[in-house]
DNA sequence: ATCGCCTCCTGCGCGC
DNA sequence: TGCGCGCAGGAGGCGA
């Protein structure tokens, strides 16, 4: 379950072990993703020299100079560096191989990700040309995301997880800004002051560079198996811990479902 | 335009 | 110990 964290982790430790690489052989074991892997790229991508690596929101791109692949983990995805003939695994789907020999290998047991190709800019993909902006950016602000929100009836975790909102808040990282913000996630989005808003931007801002931050450090070698989310270092105040203390008041966490995904929250300290 | 629900898929945890 | 069941989860798509 890839959070932004996790990807932004594995876009840097990915990238020098394609930039300016030049692509050997695709193999695509299952093509049945999200969306069927594009057959062409068998074709089109060997002998392309890879110009860079970078992401939007948690699609990742491999730029070639004429098109680019955009990656997206799902939720049980993973990428690592490994030489082209280590054995794959079951759930080894697609490989990119350099022609040196190494291969950029996509894991997916539950087959939520994707791996399409784009020739055109790949910010005016269908699926990416309205998405809000990145959370860590400066145009991820108070005031715009106050007068988005002004008259939506929408609760404020659903609409933080909103990707046309702000990309890259995942169900853990939701439920543990609208903690630090003091934030009920059941709150009506268009009935949350400007101050408040302020207060939750800073609070994801916050919940998302500490998880980068770890994730660095914990996912830093992608030429070996053993990374591990970075979540997993984060200390979570309020995620999965249902019935537990609350880390400030005592109160035991609440639990309960918002638009499908488990919420988790301290009635004391969130209003 | 907005909202709520459904869907894809597999691994896991639970109950018996 | 083994089996079967139900559920989680990112995010697009659709119907209301």
């Amino acid at each position: 379950m890839p959070e932004l964290p996790e990807v932004e982790t594995t876009c840097k430790g990915i990238t020098p072990h394609l930039k300016n690489k030049t692509i050997g052989k695709i193999f695509i074991r299952q093509p049945k993703l999200r969306w069927p892997i594009p057959a062409k790229i068998k074709k089109q991508l060997p002998q392309q020299k890879i110009l860079s690596v970078n992401r939007r929101a948690k699609y990742i791109f491999i730029n070639t100079s004429i098109g680019t692949l955009i990656l997206h983990l799902g939720m049980s995805g993973s990428l690592r560096i490994v030489k082209a003939k280590e054995p794959f695994d079951k759930h080894d789907h697609f490989d990119l191989v350099l022609k040196n020999g190494m291969c950029l290998r996509l894991h997916d047991p539950r087959r939520f990700g994707a791996v399409l190709w784009t020739t055109e800019d790949p910010l005016q993909h269908k699926l990416l040309s309205n998405l809000g902006p990145e959370p860590l950016s400066d145009d991820f602000n108070a005031e715009d995301l106050y007068q988005k929100s002004r008259k939506r009836k929408v609760s404020i975790k659903q609409f933080i997880m909103n990707g046309n909102i702000v990309v890259g808040v995942g169900n853990i990282y939701a439920s543990e800004a609208l903690f630090l913000a003091g934030l009920h996630p059941r709150k009506a989005a268009g009935s949350i002051s400007l101050a408040r808003y302020n207060k939750l931007i800073t609070a994801i801002k916050k919940v998302l560079a500490l998880a980068i931050e770890q994730g660095g450090t914990t996912l830093k070698d992608f030429t070996r198996s053993d990374g591990k989310p970075g979540y997993f270092q984060q200390q979570l105040n309020v995620y999965g811990r249902k019935g537990e203390p609350c880390l400030i008041c005592k109160k035991p966490i609440s639990h309960c479902v918002l638009g499908q995904r488990a919420t988790y929250y301290c009635t004391q300290c969130q209003k």
